[in-house]
RNA sequence: UGACCCAUGGUGUAACGGUAGCACUACAGAUUUUGGUUCUGUCUGUUAAGGUUCGAAUCCUUAUGGGUCAACCA
């Protein structure tokens, strides 16, 4: 206990209250909506909750705010669940709002009973005309001051059917100067004949958000109820209802949501990006969700860190996606299988090399001494890029060119001895000599070569498609651009190589293997991959400096 | 022209009246059969002005800047 790290903001609250005494444990509550996908800001507050309970004594509930029927559905249950399940989180009991449906109504009713709810006949717009503005003060609805036996009556009748959809609202009666907007006389209940994903068509009345997170919160004993800074406002309102309900006081705490540069994470605006095909779906490798994440070849573990990283705290932020790449690499370089794979290949011969074929053991992860060894074929014909060959290098090049010499990665040195062109002067291929001496494992040559390449034996390499991704926008925030935001969508976000040349052991790829491909980056099997065609998602590049020595010349 | 929330390097986050630290990024070097990894070093910060105090990033005041609030969304 030596060494500690500081608390965020929200674990110095619950250690003062188990402290104090007031909680002996805690019960947090992720609460998603069901109306879309979780995406990477889920992820933080997926952490938080589900964390601060594995950190201290309590358990997290799991509870769908599925109290708006008409964009709900039951696909985003299950991939939400899914998702949070793959971030290796495991939830106390699987609740909905809608669970609740009867308990708040008593509740509503209770409301009306003591003169602090009433039915309003009035149009949404009329109520919005009355509100006033956040300087000027609202104006009372002329059905505020209703009997109680009336607007029993009425909400009896508005959950019977009776009237049709906005037409009424039940309304809390609180105050219509307040000055926080949210107090002036909210609506609790709106009529909705529509078909609940859970309830079916049990129910026309729903409750709003701030009539159904509250009180779920405090029916299910939450200690401290977590959520973004927008909902700070709320709070009041929140804490009003418990206590004229009198039920048990669950807390809100806000914290600032995180925002991540070059993407865009409201749930409105990826939707729009998967209805209009900017991309293939919520799982597209280029999306910032959870399963386009998941997709991509980001870890549980790689994404937990992230957010442990970014921290949580109050004030706006905005997080530099380089730290997720950061993140995942960092994971990646631990677990990943080393492979290697030509993308753009220049045909190499070995003039002297006279055997048949060899197989070349080599390591599968040199960060790992356990990782083993495979074979790789090697031959008179092989593939190098065309990148790591230049007629006339620059002074730093420690890559082929004429005359100069290289280690082939787990096989032989190679000095380049003649460049073939064919008529209209274009490179075909290189014939090369090696050093038999310079064997990986038992190099006797002396010889020193400060530049390694991969290869992939021509006769043996078998193809691949691999989907290169960059960011989804060209801009940091697109969300504070002019115009649309998709007028900020990067037009190179996803760049397929249709074939490349891979070592025949990627044949043995499934979708649960992590691959670094030698000098080119993480990769891992798409689920479009099929045996006759093998399809490779790139999850990030591997840091180039050699790229950023070219960019400064 | 109201209320509320917030303000620490390029980014994120610590320091809870007592030496402004950590991570990412950037840069420089060492190592390297991946121009990867690893290691070492360097740069850059308390929004401003007052006040309290022996001492202020921290407490107070004012200003400035940013964010939120006027959905029958959550």
């Amino acid at each position: 206990m030596s060494e500690e790290k500081s608390l965020n903001f929200i674990e110095e609250i619950i250690e003062n209250d188990l402290n104090s005494g007031k909680y002996s444990s805690i019960v947090t509550r992720f609460p998603p909506e069901p109306n879309g996908y979780l995406h990477i800001g889920h992820a933080s507050s997926i952490c938080l909750n589900f964390g601060l309970t594995k950190k201290y004594p309590g358990y997290t509930n799991l509870r769908f705010d599925d109290t708006n029927p008409t964009t709900e559905e039951t696909e985003y249950v299950e991939s939400i669940k899914e998702d949070i399940r793959w971030m290796g989180f495991e939830w106390k009991h699987e609740l909905y709002a809608s669970d609740y449906f009867q308990q708040l109504y008593d509740f509503a009713v209770l409301l009306i009973k003591k003169g602090l709810a009433y039915v309003d006949d009035s149009t949404s717009e009329a109520i919005a005309a009355m509100k006033g503005t956040p300087t000027e003060p609202g104006k009372d609805s002329p059905f505020r001051n209703r009997s109680v036996e009336e607007n029993l009556d009425l909400f009896q009748r508005m959950k019977n059917g009776e009237f049709p959809d906005g037409s009424r609202t039940l309304r809390a009666k609180i105050d219509m100067a307040h000055i926080n907007m949210l107090m002036r006389d909210p609506i609790l209940y709106r009529i909705k004949h529509a078909h609940h994903h859970r309830t079916g068509d049990a129910w026309c009345i729903y409750p709003m958000y701030d009539f159904a997170h509250g009180q779920s919160d405090s029916i299910e004993n939450i200690t401290h109820s977590i959520c973004t800074l927008e909902f700070v406002p709320h709070r009041e309102l929140y804490d009003w209802l418990i206590a004229q309900l009198e039920i048990y006081p669950s807390h809100q705490y806000e914290f600032a949501r995180r925002n991540i540069n070059y993407t865009v994470t409201s749930k409105r605006k990826l939707l729009q990006l998967v209805n209009e095909g900017h991309v293939t779906g919520w799982d597209d490798p280029r999306m910032p969700t959870i399963s386009g994440l998941r997709r991509r070849g980001f870890t549980p573990e790689s994404i937990r860190d992230f957010c442990d990283r970014i921290g949580v705290a109050k004030r706006e932020n905005m997080v530099d996606v380089g730290l997720l790449e950061f993140c995942v690499r960092e994971h990646l370089n631990k677990v990943a299988q080393r492979r290697m794979v030509v993308f753009d290949p220049l045909k190499v011969v070995i003039t002297n090399y006279t055997a048949a074929e060899e197989l070349l053991p080599t390591e599968n992860n040199p960060e790992d001494p356990n990782g083993g060894t495979r074979m790789v074929p090697f031959s008179a014909e092989i593939y190098i890029e065309q990148d790591d060959f230049m007629e006339n290098p620059p002074k730093k090049y420690f890559r082929l060119a004429p005359g100069q010499m290289v280690r082939l990665k787990s096989a032989y040195i190679i000095r380049c001895e003649e460049v073939v062109k064919d008529a209209d002067g274009k490179l075909i291929e290189l014939r090369c000599t090696y050093i038999p001496e310079s064997k990986s494992g038992s190099d006797t040559s002396g010889i020193n070569v400060k530049g390694t390449l991969h290869w992939v034996s021509a006769k043996h390499a078998v193809s691949a498609e691999v989907r290169l991704y960059d960011r989804l926008f060209r801009v940091e925030d697109p969300t504070d651009e002019e115009g649309d935001f998709k007028e900020y969508l990067n037009p190179e976000s996803l760049q397929v190589v249709n074939r490349v040349y891979a070592e025949p052991d990627l044949l043995n790829a499934d979708l649960n293997s992590r691959y670094q491909f030698l000098r080119k980056g993480y990769f891992c099997l798409d689920k479009d991959s099929t045996t006759e065609h093998l399809v490779f998602n790139r999850t990030v590049t591997l840091k180039d400096a050699w790229a950023k020595e070219v960019k400064k010349a």
